[in-house]
Formats: C-alpha cells, structure tokens, sequence
DNA sequence: TAAATATTCAATTGATCAATTGAATATTTA
DNA sequence: TAAATATTCAATTGATCAATTGAATATTTA
C-alpha cells in the first residue's frame, strides 16, 4: 500500500473515530438521549443524569469537539442540543442496531414487560392509522417544557407527576397512547401503568418524538427550541 | 429519579456503549470498511490495513464482542464478515454524520482533488439514469474477489492493477465511471487519474457497494459471501 | 462593588484500552 | 507423527479516558 494512500487513510479514519469516541461512553449516551428532547443547560443535564456538574460540563465538551451538539450561552446558562437532525438520526440508528444484534439488550428490554403487568405496545404504524380515525387519545408524559420544545402532532402534554390529578380528564372508553423520551425511557412505561391501575385501556409507544420525525418528515409541528426558556427559568 | 429507573438506563446504556466502543478505534473502523466488501480472512485484513495479524486479531475480538462482526472457521482459516446488512447501513450513517459534522474530515475529502488535476465525481442518483439509457461504462476497480462477492449491477471488474493492460477494452468515446471500496478509498481516484491520462472520459464515484444497496433495494445482486473462497486459497 | 450562581478548566487518580510479544491452540499435509 | 501454517490468547507496557476536586471565569443582581 502506497505510503500516500496510508496517510490519507490514518487520517479519514481518525476523524471518523471522533464520532466513535464521543458515543463509547454509557453517560454520554444518556445525555444525547436528553437533549433528543430539546437544549437544556448543564445543571439539568446532570439532574437528569445523576451526574455532578462538572462531570457533565467535561461530557459535555467531549460531545462539543466530535460536532454532535452545539450550545449558545444565554446569561449564566449555557444551553447545549444536538448539532443537527442527522445526529438524532444516528443515535437511533445505533439504539435500532443494538437491540438487533445484543442480545443483553433485547434481555432489558424484554424485562420491563416481564416486571410488571399487562404492558403492551403500540406500533407507530398502527398509531398513525388510529389517530386518522380518531379513536385513540395520545398522551405526552415527558416533563412540559420538552413537549413544548417538540412533540408527536396531536399529543397531549400530561407529565408523569401530574398524571393522577388529571384521571378524571381522559376519555375510560378510548385507548390511551403514552409515550416519552424513547427506547430508554421508563416514564411511559410508568404512565401506562398507572392508568391501567384505574381502569383505563392504556398502551406504550416506545418511540421517542424523533423517531417520529425521521418516520414522517410531513409533520413539522416542530420549532427550534433555542427561542424557548428553559425550566430552569422561575 | 428513582433507583429501578437508574439501574435499568445504565444498564441499558452500557449495552449501547458496547457499539460505541467498537467503532472507537480508526483501526477498527477501517476494518469494518474492509469487511462492507465481503468476508475476509485476518491475515488478508492485516495486510490490507498495515497491522499485525496478532493486532487485527484483538480488533476483530472487540468486533465480535459488540456483535458488529462474525465469523466461521475453515479450515485453518477464520472468515470475518459484518454481521448483517444493518452494520453496514449503520457504518455508512457514520461515515455521512461525519462527512457532514467534521470540518477536518471535509477538508482532507476536498484534499483529494485539489491534489490532483481533473478528478470529478458523479453522484449515484445521475449515474442511475445513464446506466438506463445505456451511455456509461461502469468499473469496479477493487480486487476481483471482492466484485465476485458483490458488485453494483452492470459493473465490470477490473482491478487497478491491471487496469493498464484493459486500456484497449474500453471505449474512448463513452464516460467511464470508477468505483471502489467507498468514501475512505483511493482505488477510484487512482482509476481515473489513470484513465484521464490515457484520453479516457473518466469520473469517480465514490459511493460503496453496499451505499448503493441501501438506497437501491431491488436490485440483488448480491449474493451471500460465506461459500466463496477468499483470495488466500492458493 | 460584592455576593451569588452557572459553568469551565486543570490537576489528580484510578480505570480502561491499544500495540507488542511470544506462547498456545487448531488445522492440514506429507 | 512432525512440520508448517493461521489464529488466538495472555502478559506487559505505554497511552488514553472518566470521575473527582476545587480553583478560575463569566454573568447577574442588589
């Protein structure tokens, strides 16, 4: 192999494995899932990822130099979110690829159902078409100010800590569709849960607001999230 | 947030992590590149990436650890191949994430060309409608056993090694389109410097065979690698 | 201007990973 | 069966990375 070829190879492949680097760390992982949802600033990052501030900050700034998150300082604060829709892409491309071919993976995954009682799942397909007839109410259990960053069209924002002052609002003869973060989230599972437990007919869709996006581009009941406060403002 | 919820994402992120891991090494990733063309045996792909058999082997261990690769021994022989054709699509999403993310990256793609005089590419879309209208030659410059594992339909092999000597087979008077292993190779570019020096009309293309797989579906011309013998069989 | 707050930076430490080396193992052939 | 060959394994060493700690920096407010 040409000495020129060998170079340029070393090269290509060390700015690829940038990209690589920055998605081998279990916490940086997490935190991309977060900011799936919209720009959040440092600190609930780390709320959210049971991570010190600083530790997060350094997670942070990795994500930073492999160009898959950008951030913009509004005060003290500093909001990150993911660089492009090409990144949201990609991350559930990998979640995709991994529950296909680890089979530790499908285990998790197949024990949240096998915890707990009469969980069931809804395909998005199948949710599309219901939601055409009507005859399916779908329910957003994410904290609001992710819902109001983006969400799947015709959802309704109920978080999981308001879901059981809210009972009395959903339809007992309709099914109930929760959603929430996505494939490594519980809180739907959570939601689906609760409603089952007052008698509600209620089904998980595991799919996260992006999954959605990259599976029916039409919809664009979206907006950049870098105009919108974060929860951190009171 | 609660406890269960917090062992069950870094469970669950650990396993992502697992992929992450992998493809965090420019050595491995330049061995998934190499295994996109069809299943190689680990002397071929320590010689194709300047390693050690001892090295590549750990590699391939770490590969087949995140399940991104198999194998199957013959012999005295272990043929590696991608696991399924979702690593590759996955490996190409990479590959177009940093492509598009990387500034460095764009900058040593762009470094082609401008080191060489006339290089020009076509894109797949425009060399789809030429092939049907029957007003292209299409070359597969990579080895020949990697054309006889897959190969975009109507290609013709030629390997750059002998492409001088097939100068004579080639029509002067039609554009010639040189492809290789994809977007992290040089056979094509070198094809077509050669080309255009012998008078040809010659551009690259630098999609992968199996890029063009993923966004071509119907054809199928490829069949499955495992009972073909590799170019070590003497 | 000082105090409060959010975040980053830098140093340290322990953990993890890549390359090398050479022995061990498996397969084939004469 | 011994020799040749392909590959893996295990140990070692040096390099790299993650978490912690606390200082430094930037922003805002009274």
């Amino acid at each position: 192999m040409e000495k020129e070829t060998r170079v340029f190879k070393d090269n290509v492949y060390a700015q690829l494995a940038r990209i690589g680097k920055a998605i081998s760390s279990p916490r940086r992982l997490e935190i991309l899932d977060i900011l799936m949802q919209g720009s959040k600033t440092v600190e609930t990052i780390a709320r959210e990822t049971d991570m010190s501030v600083a530790n997060t900050s350094q997670h942070l700034q990795t994500l930073l130099e492999s160009r898959l998150v950008e951030y913009e300082k509004r005060g003290v604060y500093s909001y990150y979110k993911l660089a492009d829709r090409t990144v949201a892409n990609f991350i559930i491309s990998l979640q995709l690829l991994a529950e296909k071919r680890i089979t530790e993976l499908q285990k998790l995954r197949e024990e949240i159902y096998t915890n707990r009682d009469n969980i069931e799942q809804i395909k998005m397909s199948e949710l599309i078409v219901r939601m055409k007839k009507g005859n399916v109410t779908l329910i957003d259990v994410r904290p609001k100010e992710e819902y109001e960053m983006m969400h799947i069209p015709g959802a309704n924002s109920i978080p999981i800590e308001d879901l059981e002052k809210h009972l009395a609002t959903l339809p007992i003869n309709q099914e109930i569709v929760a959603y929430c973060r996505g494939r490594c989230c519980l809180l739907s599972v959570e939601a689906v849960e609760i409603l089952r437990a007052h008698g509600f007919k209620a089904v998980r869709l595991e799919a996260s607001v992006q999954e959605w996006l990259s599976q029916n581009d039409e919809y664009s009941n979206v907006h950049d999230c870098c105009n919108k406060k974060n929860s951190n403002i009171s």
